[in-house]
DNA sequence: CTTTTTATCGAACATTTGTACTATAATTAA
DNA sequence: TTAATTATAGTACAAATGTTCGATAAAAAG
């Protein structure tokens, strides 16, 4: 498929696109991978093109745009999390949503709200949350949190009588004791619903 | 400051990157807003660099870029609105909120919501609501609506007894039933929260 | 009514840039 | 081994493109 000067190709110009803002020239190309032919770079752009990697218009210089490459800021939304699965695992993706905020793109992922356990914190069936993983939810966030490594789910935390517990935001559902069976995801920082 | 021929150019300029996703050449912008002479084009475009609108390397092809242009779909962000302002007008502009979505900005815009009267629909104090204008709402579509031309509010609207209203998902507020003092802004179609 | 500033044109020039053609290695398949 | 495919180089060309210079109009300022 992808040959490793094709990758070498794509990844520059994805580079190049995201740090100067426009599309390098085949020259540019050939210098920065090491070929000595223009012909050789238009010959793997054309390859780039067929397997839909990249896009371009004919005899218009800078023009080459990556269809790959996501969106600067997306984050990947998860869904439900199948048993074993890792939460990043490829398996429980189902989107992007795209994200304007500071470039912590890594830490950021979204999850789909399942169910009506946390409607009175305004958290509606099959909205999207966005977590944070590098903040740590304590007392009173909201946060996601797994359960068994086997399922995901976005509750209150907080301490009663010096205990750690995930609460929902509904009288229908009960506390859950914080053991060794539950970890932390992330914090809940933002709110996505379309209606 | 920028005269009409430098907004016509930055105009097209912003559009092109939008659309084509990358910048036009000299020529091309001549073509388009009817200019005869490449170094026109230059001279303006000069003028709008040296005014911070735009950035490019020299000469190197289809390098210019937009400084101005705000995110590819934000939506202006309108905060409380005036008595007599029109709804759109500077004065109630607090913001921009990125989006992404179909290409129909102009139809698009955010209010900020007020207070807990759309609580149990999970409209808290503080959210965004984005809100498409294009969009007529209808009975059990949440809407946002203008008040005496002053006050612009986000409710329920539906028929009861062959008669509109504004309903609040609060059992504390009342219905308000529409009449000549309350006009539709449009309907309301996404959510956001930051926590 | 001059003078200055702003805006426009035309033409020419030097690169930059995309593309095409041919020839050869290097690798893989038959 | 031979044939086919993949990868690379070199060269050449035509078109695209940014830039510069001089001349003039149009508008604004004095």
């Amino acid at each position: 498929m992808v040959s490793k000067k094709q990758q070498e190709i794509l990844n520059f110009i994805n580079k190049n696109i995201e740090i100067k803002g426009y599309s390098p020239t085949v020259r540019e190309i050939c210098k920065e991978v090491n070929l000595k032919s223009t012909s050789t770079v238009q010959y793997h752009l054309n390859k780039l093109i067929n397997l839909g990697f990249l896009q371009k218009s004919n005899n218009i210089s800078r023009s080459i745009q990556s269809l790959n490459m996501k969106s600067k800021y997306s984050i990947p939304i998860l869904g439900e999390i199948s048993a074993g699965q890792p939460l990043i695992a490829e398996e429980n993706y189902i989107g992007e949503l795209p994200y304007f905020g500071k470039e912590r793109n890594n830490e950021l992922i979204a999850l789909k709200i399942n169910g009506d356990s946390m409607i009175e914190a305004g958290l509606f069936d099959d909205d999207l949350v966005v977590i944070d993983k590098s903040i740590m939810p304590t007392d009173g966030d909201i946060g996601a949190f797994l359960i068994n490594n086997t399922e995901a789910t976005v509750k209150y935390i907080d301490t009663i009588e010096k205990k750690k517990y995930l609460i929902p935001a509904n009288k229908n559902y009960n506390n859950l004791i914080v053991d060794e069976n539950i970890s932390s995801i992330g914090k809940v920082i933002s709110l996505f619903r379309d209606m």
